[in-house]
RNA sequence: GUGAUUGUAGCUCAGCUGGUUAGAGCGCCAGGUUGUGGCCCUGGAGGUCGGGGGUUCGAGUCCCCUCAUUCACCCCA
């Protein structure tokens, strides 16, 4: 029988990399307290509905990329989360929270599920931090989650990294846009691939992000949508590229951002990093103000927010050495015990030294002397305390330290005396 | 979903145009050092050559199918 292994686009995090998480996460929480958000979480399922109404039933993440099933006969289809956003808008919404206070800064680090071929950078199972300002989406808000998410990649030392940016305007806006975009693509038609002919009916604007370059020139040609927003869109663009430039945030205006979640409306932006290869993008987000009527919320309820890829960020800070430094270190003493009379002594010492505090390893496979002191080496112990019938009659054991490789002969009180004194 | 790629020891990989007992490095275990690691030396364990079928006197090697991997497309984090 071959052997089990991970359902394809899953994967295991084994401890030496659990390190990097921990590290990665701690800078988020940290972050995520300068700038008052905290943390949400939701279940890892909803009704399929939510995420048909909340993300857009023509996007591709609902049209062929989610896990749904039935949790009985007669039940309603759910779904595992393809992302945050819908579900966090949603408990929010259940809860009332704004009725608690009109502005809400709440983040989160969460596993998704996206039934997509793997590639580099990309899983079926995958991680997102991201964050969600609800109760207030001016320039000011996009500017503070906008800001947040860039300190959290400055804390971690992540460099080489791409900001752009676009407004979609409301929904007037893009509406008038579509048409004009509609009219200009008709007379090509012949000329555009499968999807984009597709995307000619259903929504223009995505043809815009198409990476297929025999449309590159058509798509250049095409009018922009800053053209059609109104004059307060541009103005409250333009505050909020202000913002970034008063904080010395680069980024650069791309025309042709849209996105592919129906949702965002107005600032728009993504953040590529170059460590990445073809999945390059690490990051996106921008504003939803429709997104909490679209699931049923009877007030409007502005909203900005982004989320990062874990592993993509993970990836790129690998690439650029960023956990060389991230060393766990090693138990301190590592017991060796002579011979298998004396484990159960040696288990008796292990343990009082680790009530006393300390960081201790000991054999459990009863393994030769060799064998010990090489595991001890090799999991990059400092002391080794030698337990044999000598030490075992006197009650002073051999303590050697194993980069030196000096050794004394102390009563345990001592032991633990001299190891609890830091330095 | 589509295309390409790869699948040989725990890991990284050799194995030329099909030829006899399938190799290396690292790791692991043991010995050299009868109570002491890292270096070195010696030895050892460990392989349904992804799986199934076919061609052939003979298949790790060729053909077909299948499963899996990786990368890319689509799209997204």
């Amino acid at each position: 029988m071959a052997q089990f292994q991970a359902v394809k686009g899953a994967r295991d995090i084994f401890p030496d990399e659990v390190v990097r998480w921990h590290h990665v996460e701690g800078v988020i929480r940290s972050v995520a307290a300068l700038y008052g958000f905290s943390e949400i979480r939701t279940p890892v399922f909803e009704y399929t509905e939510l995420f048909q109404r909340g993300i857009g039933s023509t996007t591709d993440i609902v049209g062929k990329e989610m896990f749904s099933f039935l949790p009985d006969p007669n039940g309603r289809s759910i779904t595992l989360r393809p992302e945050m956003t819908a579900g966090v808008m949603r408990a929010c919404l259940q809860k009332n929270l704004l009725s608690l206070a009109p502005v809400h800064k709440l983040y989160y680090i969460s596993d998704l599920f996206r039934k997509e071929r793997p590639q580099a950078g990309r899983q079926r199972q995958f991680s997102q931090f991201g964050a969600e300002l609800l109760g207030v989406s001016s320039p000011a808000a996009v500017a503070e989650v906008l800001t947040f998410m860039m300190q959290v990649f400055e804390t971690l030392g992540l460099h080489g990294l791409r900001l752009r940016i676009n407004s979609l305007g409301d929904v007037e806006d893009r509406a008038r846009y579509r048409e004009a975009l509609r009219e200009y693509f008709l007379p090509y038609a012949a000329d555009l691939d499968e999807s984009s002919k597709e995307r000619l009916e259903k929504n223009p604007l995505r043809i815009l992000d198409s990476k297929n370059p025999a449309l590159k020139e058509m798509i250049a040609g095409a009018p922009r949508l800053y053209a059609y927003l109104k004059p307060e869109a541009v103005a409250d663009f333009e505050k909020v590229l202000s913002f970034l430039s008063d904080r010395a945030i680069a980024y650069d205006i791309d025309h042709l951002l849209v996105r592919g979640l129906d949702y965002y409306c107005h600032a728009a932006f993504e953040v590529t990093s170059s460590e990445l290869g073809a999945q390059d993008a690490i990051g996106g987000g921008g504003r939803y103000d429709s997104l909490a009527k679209e699931l049923g919320g009877t007030a409007d309820l502005p909203a900005v927010g982004f989320a990062v890829g874990m592993e993509r960020l993970m990836i790129a800070m690998e690439k650029q050495g960023l956990f060389a430094t991230l060393n766990p270190h090693g138990p301190l003493v590592y017991v060796v015990v002579q011979q298998q009379e004396l484990s159960d002594h040696g288990m008796q010492v292990a343990f009082r030294l680790r009530k006393a505090g300390l960081k201790v390893e000991i054999d459990l496979a009863a393994r030769s002397m060799k064998a010990q002191m090489r595991e001890a080496n090799r999991i990059g112990s400092s002391y080794a305390l030698f337990i044999g019938q000598t030490e075992h009659e006197s009650g002073l054991y051999s303590l050697k330290n194993l980069v030196t490789s000096e050794q004394t002969s102390l009563s345990l009180d001592a032991v633990i005396e001299i190891l609890s004194t830091p330095g």
